[in-house]
DNA sequence: ATAGGGTTAG
């Protein structure tokens, strides 16, 4: 990681707790003061502040840097103090160290060696101290904001939210250090959802948010799509509270623009600060470049370097190379060749990072053979590697279907080096996966297992289609439930082919459940794909599955479809729900007819159990226009005695009177 | 006396 030593910003700004004049003869105080305003305090420690004239803040700095007392018991003291700050800060037995020599300190001193475990990444030592600080009521605000934001960076963000929640001081838990370090670290964990979620309900608490707040909420914005509508919030919400627009926060808004594909505005931020007064740096530049590599516009990028030469900026490492992707993106192999070795000769180019950004563009643009060049010739130079380069020629090989060249690359980096990460990792199962080497799979899945590192979206993908193209259909059924199971949503398309291969094989269930899988997903699907589930369903007769995607999607599927299912419910779907059916076919516009009324009332007929059913049936037709033919007429009365001659009487006679209304209409048309 | 800050690769 290179870390840029350029500063192009003109404004060095004067820390406002310090003032930027001092008395000459006594440096610790601030400038107003004279000798003879010290007299007063030597008596009084309130009276200064009403004889003379100094701002709160300035006296607050002068009394802080006037020993109180003799400076010999201060130093004893301070003595005493480091020592048990360096006991404990070098003991191997926190806990006895803290019996020790804890009693010695206050809150600010063990904030100190939390802040030196923090820095040096200890954080179970870090815990340990916060616990004890905790029980013997030694924290104060910075204890707590600092504790959080190691709590971030060690990666435990939900701890860091118990912390918070766990505050019951009022001060504390609305104080803006502490709810900055609690947004930082949801930021920095990539909780952005739940960051926003706690920034609304931290305002709602009584929180005062500074400009502090509103950049680091920025840069969450960076990281999401959709995040430059939430920046432009966020910017409006500071605005209207007052704050002013910093070089910071400018510079964080144009990478915002940049990952979002959002060209003109970045371009609009760019000359509002420029308006504004603040001269743009390497950060600013390097943003602006980057939104121009998106549509490789390198006559605007050229112009921005131009700029920069003539404010007497320096091009470093980061922003040649973001020139380089630039180039790349806008199709200039030859000019990105050229600039690759200015990098060479500047000594930027000792890490794979601009090889990968042309071999990267060669492969996307077809150019594969060009990219090996490339490739072969950065491993002359023993440039130094990560994988990086490896993927993009694995994958570009995949891509151009040079499968036998994709698997040999895929071995030989397994044989030279032993480092996964879940990229180099798809990109090799994939590899395998195309040029169908199962052992290999097995081995990197077992690599996977043994890891630290848990698949993502993109590998239960690879697994699926390559054991749908195996042909091993229920295995893709688990890997994709799995993969559910995970929260990953899997794509349609490879849904809608699994559930065609399932149905097509037998398994019905399985079929079904992909299918619910994908409905539940919240992504919107493809109507053609009810009817397919449906035609499956009926097929493996899970009629009352069935009967839901019926009722669920009307709309969507045909009559054909809807006949298939009916008789097959008819036949042998649940009785009790025969009913049920007949009135969600007939409401999803169908027509229902004789045949499948006949098949209904035999099935009744058949159960003299069902007499209720039927009647209902009965009584239901008439109203939607429907009755019975003379055929199933006769069944019907066959078995009236069981009903109740004259219920049936009744019902029939009802029944008459529809189609005797109804063919008088045929006739009349 | 505590909080934050941006740029490049698969």
């Amino acid at each position: 990681m290179e870390i840029s030593l350029v500063s192009g910003n003109g404004i060095t700004p004067i820390p406002n707790n310090q003032s930027p004049l001092t008395c000459s003869c006594f440096p610790f105080l601030p400038f107003p003061f004279s000798a003879t305003a010290v007299r007063p305090f030597k008596n009084s420690k309130f009276t200064v502040f009403a004889t003379t004239t100094v701002g709160l803040n300035e006296t607050r700095n002068w009394q802080r840097n006037v020993p109180p007392k003799s400076s010999k018991i201060v130093s004893l003291r301070n003595k005493t103090r480091q020592s048990a700050i360096l006991d404990i800060q070098e003991s191997s037995d926190l806990d006895s160290a803290l019996l020790r020599s804890g009693g010695k300190l206050k809150a600010q001193d063990l904030n100190v060696i939390l802040r030196h475990f923090g820095k040096l990444n200890r954080w179970k030592e870090l815990s340990q101290l916060f616990a004890w600080m905790q029980q013997n009521e030694k924290t104060n605000i910075a204890s707590y904001s600092g504790y959080i934001k190691f709590t971030g960076k060690s990666l435990d963000p939900m701890k860091a939210l118990d912390i918070y929640n766990s505050i019951k001081d009022e001060l504390t838990r609305n104080n803006v250090s502490v709810c900055n370090s609690v947004l930082d670290c949801l930021v920095k964990n990539g909780k952005f959802e739940r960051c926003l979620n706690m920034f609304h309900q931290m305002k709602q608490a009584g929180l005062k948010p500074d400009i502090v707040t509103y950049s680091t909420l920025l840069v969450g914005c960076a990281k999401v799509k959709d995040g430059y509508s939430k920046a432009t919030e966020l910017v409006r919400e500071l605005k209207y509270h007052g704050l002013q627009m910093d070089s910071v926060i400018y510079g964080t808004l144009l990478s915002v623009c940049a990952s979002n594909n959002q060209c003109q505005e970045a371009e609009r931020y760019f000359m509002e600060m420029k308006s504004e007064g603040y001269s743009p740096n390497v950060f600013h530049y390097s943003s602006l470049i980057n939104a121009y590599s998106v549509d490789g516009n390198y006559t605007k990028a050229d112009e921005l370097i131009q700029e920069m030469k003539s404010g007497g900026l320096v091009l470093n490492k980061v922003i040649l190379t973001t020139l380089l992707k630039v180039y790349v993106r806008g199709g200039l192999f030859e000019k990105s060749r050229e600039l690759i070795n200015k990098l060479d000769k500047l000594g930027y180019a000792e890490d794979e990072m601009p090889y990968c950004i042309l071999m990267d563009g060669l492969v996307k643009a077809g150019k594969v053979t060009e990219a090996k060049t490339l490739f072969d010739e950065m491993k002359n130079k023993n440039v130094k590697t990560d994988g990086y380069a490896y993927s993009i020629m694995i994958s570009g090989f995949c891509r151009g279907g040079l499968l036998q060249d994709a698997k040999q690359l895929a071995s030989s980096y397994e044989a030279k080096y032993d480092r996964y990460d879940i990229v180099i990792l798809n990109t090799m199962l994939c590899a395998y996966c195309r040029a169908g080497e199962m052992d290999n799979v097995m081995k990197m899945l077992k690599k996977v297992d043994e890891s630290a590192i848990s698949p993502d979206w993109n590998t239960f993908h690879i697994l699926i289609r390559y054991f749908c193209k195996e042909k091993l259909y229920i295995l893709a059924y688990h890997t994709l439930d799995d993969m559910h199971k995970k929260g990953h949503q899997p794509e349609e398309e490879l849904c809608s082919s699994l559930i065609h291969y399932l149905g097509k094989t037998g398994a019905h269930a399985e079929a079904f459940s992909v299918y619910n899988i994908l409905k539940y997903s919240k992504r919107t699907m493809c109507n053609a794909l009810h009817e397919k589930i449906l035609h499956i369903l009926v097929a493996g007769r899970l009629l009352k599955d069935a009967y839901i995607i019926i009722k669920d999607n009307a709309g969507s599927i045909s009559q054909s479809a809807t006949k298939k299912f009916a008789v097959s419910f008819m036949k042998s779907g649940n009785i009790n729900l025969v009913n049920d059916v007949i009135k969600a076919i007939h409401s999803s516009g169908y027509k229902i007819d004789q045949k499948l009324f006949h098949m209904a009332i035999s099935r009744y007929v058949e159960d003299s159990e069902k007499k209720d059913l039927l009647l209902q049936l009965l009584k239901w037709m008439p109203g939607q226009g429907y009755s019975v033919d003379s055929s199933t007429r006769n069944l019907i009365l066959k078995k009236s005695h069981l009903y109740g001659c004259q219920i049936v009487a009744e019902l029939l006679s009802k029944q008459q009177v529809v189609s005797i209304t109804k063919s008088r209409r045929t006739r009349t048309k």
